[in-house]
DNA sequence: GAATGGCTTTGACATAGGTCAAGCGGAAAA
DNA sequence: TTTTCCGCTTGACCTATGTCAAAGCCATTC
């Protein structure tokens, strides 16, 4: 139990670059918490004393509007953590988090964290590299919605993966359709009909969770705001 | 000069609760730097080599579209920091931004920097909190353009206004009706028409930039995702 | 192996909001 | 005072994307 505290900890990039000792001690005052697929791991608004950390699993972040529709913020798979922004500001969760599989986490006290932080520059300096990599993809995603019709954001998403993935010409999406509408900010139904389109002018095949990319420059091109005939 | 930074990092939450040494510190690395209203402070993708806290003025920091529309990110005035997120990640900043007004703004070399927070624990505390506080408010930014509709984020930007403002009654709006437009995500000749919409409904009544709120019970329904009728 | 239920797709339709073009008004410049 | 210019408004129109409804498909359960 406690190695497996430390075994994740070790693939965390929050935690890169920290000597034994440190670990260690911030592993000391982790906790791990199991949940089921679907299970919330807190809502929107909800006093957060502590910040998580995925070992196992996948969650998302989300908010819904008042009609139900859901938008996805983040997804997180093993070594990322989440939920740290009542640790830092305020005491409230600013959205929705939920296990979309089984999930292993680790949870990390609020006022154990800070006082480790307060003695470990490293640690801090850490923490902030992870924040502000958050700030940095939401801004891109603000761009996306904001700046970008539906096909462009799904081109993206598709080059993202490829990269995450490491295989240029194929990519496995990690969820499933519908989420991955919520994710790019729309609805199943829209999403299907630009996969649809997007396979007629060639630019990828679809095979259930299977993308095979089939013309990375003209992905590219969308991507950066070209333009998708009918 | 050396006086007008303390008396700038004084109003600057970043460095609240430091002592007068810690202040006078972090003042020494200091650079001011001037700029005229509509000069560019850096550009998207720039290498950033520090962050900037405003001391006078006003500047906005956004994204363009290949095709030239401009989302707003933020609008920054006195005492707020920006820029900070190639001190900690990456090297380049993720945005444009610009003065709008005649500014004053303060510089501090990202090395300089981080070897003070790597000594001043709540120096790095105090910016966990801007960060996190900023991700607070692009969770909200998500929100309002995936989730809602132009009427509703006008409602919730002239509430959050009558807030910052301490008047329920009537605000004034600090930046041009384009300027707004662009913030909340949408052009010049749509939000033109929801004010219109919003002021034949009786909520609020516009006279050039000062709007008097005069419907707040009919505005934060409006901001939740009610609906505005023709 | 039938059946249940959740995704996904498809079609017909509705609409918020963007585009384009023109006019207006007030502030600054001449 | 007149002119210029820019920010704002208005109107006619277009289109991307959402809504609603139904059917198909696949996997898991009984």
């Amino acid at each position: 139990m406690k190695q497996s505290i430390l075994d994740t900890m070790a693939h965390t990039p929050l935690f890169g670059g920290l000597s034994e000792t440190q670990l260690a001690q911030i592993g000391e005052i982790a906790q791990q918490k199991k949940y089921k697929r679907g299970e919330a791991v807190f809502w929107d608004g909800d006093p957060g004393n502590g910040f998580y950390v995925v070992a196992e699993g996948k969650v998302k972040v989300f908010k819904t509007s008042a009609e139900g529709k859901e938008q996805i913020l983040h997804i997180y798979g093993p070594g990322h953590p989440f939920g740290e922004v009542p640790v830092f500001s305020g005491s409230r969760f600013p959205a929705n988090a939920q296990a979309i599989q089984a999930s292993r986490l680790l949870f990390f006290p609020r006022r154990d964290f800070i006082d480790l932080i307060s003695t470990q520059p490293s640690l801090a300096l850490n923490m902030l590299a992870v924040l502000s990599m958050r700030l940095r993809q939401f801004t891109a995603q603000v761009e996306n919605l904001s700046l970008k019709e539906v096909p462009a954001r799904l081109a993206s998403y598709l080059i993202y993966l490829a990269k995450e993935q490491d295989s240029p010409a194929r990519v496995d999406l990690p969820i499933s359709k519908g989420q991955l509408a919520s994710l790019l900010g729309t609805i199943p139904e829209t999403l299907s009909r630009i996969f649809n389109r997007m396979s007629q002018h060639d630019l990828i095949a679809v095979d259930g969770s299977q993308i095979a990319l089939k013309n990375l420059d003209a992905l590219e091109d969308l991507a950066m705001g070209g333009r998708l005939e009918d």
